[in-house]
DNA sequence: CTGTTAGCGCATTCAG
DNA sequence: CTGAATGCGCTAACAG
């Protein structure tokens, strides 16, 4: 999309042999102004921040040699001397889906405040241990941003210098404000959908063992089918990890069952997608053959073909309550009670009929 | 750390038994961690940064005591002090559709190397200035991120401390690396694909005239015209600005023409589906009664009714190719050539054969 | 091997 | 109104 930055006003054209503009690599400091303007560095600073105490005729010129350096504040050097910042953090282990789509509305709700916004991925280097999320706090709060929102997080959040919002944490409930998704309504919404469909024999591949979601969602998948009578079958249901390739690995064993599934739930759209095109590639159509669905309603979900029934989580919602809540500890309120996001459930092509037998 | 905002009535900060501000946890430093065991600050930093030179009992001690207080070190101080910070900083004036795909392909792209990613959304906060790119540019380089990734810059990247690359640079070409797509060659087959399908009279909605990308895009439709030995007629070409209600009225006056056209070309998927909300306005079936072909392939296009003929920018490749160049740039290595991605043509059902006359 | 000494770029007292 | 001095948390010389 294009941005309308209105360029109304350009920008003073640096004439190409000017004087002033420095040779290349280093950066213009505020030391740079202060001596190019002939003042102190202190002088330059209380002009930047606009303090009161600087005599006008030495404001305009310094003014003015900061517009012809280009000279912009350093964020480090600033905020490792001043607290505040005006910035907020979104930590997250990479940039998936899931937190690219969060990252949207962060970024709308966001707009317009006071705040710029700035997304980091801590978890990219090789080896990435665990605790990605208490390292990447701590190493960017009390500094670098004044408040932070950890998407996903596998680990408890210990104390933090700063305000806190998890979004999707994946670990115990006691670590700070908190806001997620009716995993186990989602995953009994998405069975029952199955079931209404007249499926009997549903599989389920897992999500990350080790991550409360992934047993919600098993839970709900499993009181769907309790509540409709069926019982349920141990062999129908394999560790996917949320991930594509161990996901297929799963479909592929539910699928060469001597009485193979005719629906398959999906822990998450990732598994779901790899579960079609594993369905695919052992010669059966979706979902005359098999039905699948998956969680959360990931972009891709609608492009694949067929396009993937699923559960939405609202993660345009989640980022914005997120930021609500943050703003409002920013602002000093206190903020503890966790948000639940109800899950819809999204009905598209990969889900049909059963097949009569 | 939370600031009341007394301080306009003039009351001095920080009461004297002020216990609230002691309540925040504050950041563990390094010189906690150097009190706390015993020994000097520089020895810890050794041991942190894996320098030789420490006895191993101290480096266990000073270990235990790190691990005991969770420390890790402040990117802000140490990016301060040392130039190198192992991280990748991604420019953008706000997180829409277009930077999080790029994202996305970037971090992939990224995973496994020694760098991090930070992506910084610098025009967000109200007076949203032009010229977002240096000022974020000039606040981050040089100390936080190793090197740079632009998106879509508007205005000339000025000389950096740091490796630049621009992805999708909408201004002249003579600043950093730069990385695009085939706009020419992409809204060529996406104006010859309507010529294909019978197809005479064209329109074509244009994209921002200030900016490169839709003269390119324009030239391609021309260019596709003559070579299929149609004649040009300025009265099928309307400004739309790469905006949803510019295009709206341009739609609009392209269809109540004496002789509407059979096919608009839009010089953006957002404008091409908001020339198809005006055709269904008037009354028209798209395709059968228009066809309608947009460029970019965002995500909404897959998603409308009818879903959107475009053309695809390739923008996970642009996103990976984007940190190649930057990574052999940091590697030392003499990086200027632009890199120019393929557009390719995706058929959907916004086109059709020409109604019969 | 370890501690001491300088700053990195900036904001903030506190004297002139 | 202005400038010199101090320190934020950390790393990199240099001494001891």
């Amino acid at each position: 999309m294009i941005t309308p930055s209105a360029e109304v006003s350009g920008i003073p054209e640096q004439s190409p042999g000017s004087a002033l503009s420095q040779s290349t690599t280093n950066r213009v400091t505020i030391n740079d102004v202060a001596q190019a303007a002939g003042v102190s560095v202190s002088t330059v600073s209380k002009v930047v921040n606009a303090r009161y105490g600087v005599a006008p005729s030495t404001m305009e010129r310094v003014l003015q040699v900061i517009a012809e350096l280009g000279y912009e504040t350093s964020l480090v050097a600033s905020s490792l001397r001043s607290s505040r910042t005006n910035i907020i953090g979104i930590l997250v282990a990479e940039f998936e889906p899931f937190a690219l789509e969060l990252l949207n509305g962060i970024s709308a709700t966001l707009r317009g405040t006071q705040y710029d916004l700035m997304a980091y991925a801590g978890n990219l280097a090789p080896g990435g241990r665990a605790g990605w999320e208490h390292r990447s706090l701590s190493r960017l709060g009390g500094t670098l941003i004044d408040g932070a929102i950890i998407v996903t997080p596998t680990v408890e959040i210990p104390h933090s210098s700063v305000p806190v919002i998890a979004i999707d944490p994946h670990a115990g409930t006691s670590g700070p404000a908190a806001i997620d998704v009716d995993n186990f309504g989602g995953a009994k919404t998405a069975t029952e959908h199955l079931i209404s469909l007249g499926h009997r024999r549903i599989g389920h591949i897992k999500g990350r063992s080790d991550l409360k979601s992934a047993h919600l969602r098993e839970s709900g998948y499993r009181q769907a089918l309790q509540d409709a009578g069926i019982s349920y079958d141990p062999q129908l249901v394999h560790d996917g990890d949320y991930q594509r390739d161990l996901a297929a690995i799963a479909a592929t064993d539910l699928l060469t069952l001597p009485q193979p599934p005719t629906a398959i739930f999906a822990a998450n759209d990732l598994s779901a997608l790899s579960a079609i095109e594993t369905a695919k590639s052992l010669g059966l159509n979706v979902p005359n053959d098999l039905s699948v669905i998956g969680f959360d309603d990931i972009p891709e979900a609608a492009q694949s073909k067929p396009t993937l029934s699923t559960v939405r989580q609202p993660m345009h919602e989640m980022g914005a309550t997120a930021v609500t809540l943050l703003l409002s500890m920013l602002a000093g309120e206190e903020v503890t009670q966790p948000a639940q996001m109800p899950a819809s459930l999204i009905p598209r092509e990969s889900t049909a009929t059963a097949p009569q037998p």
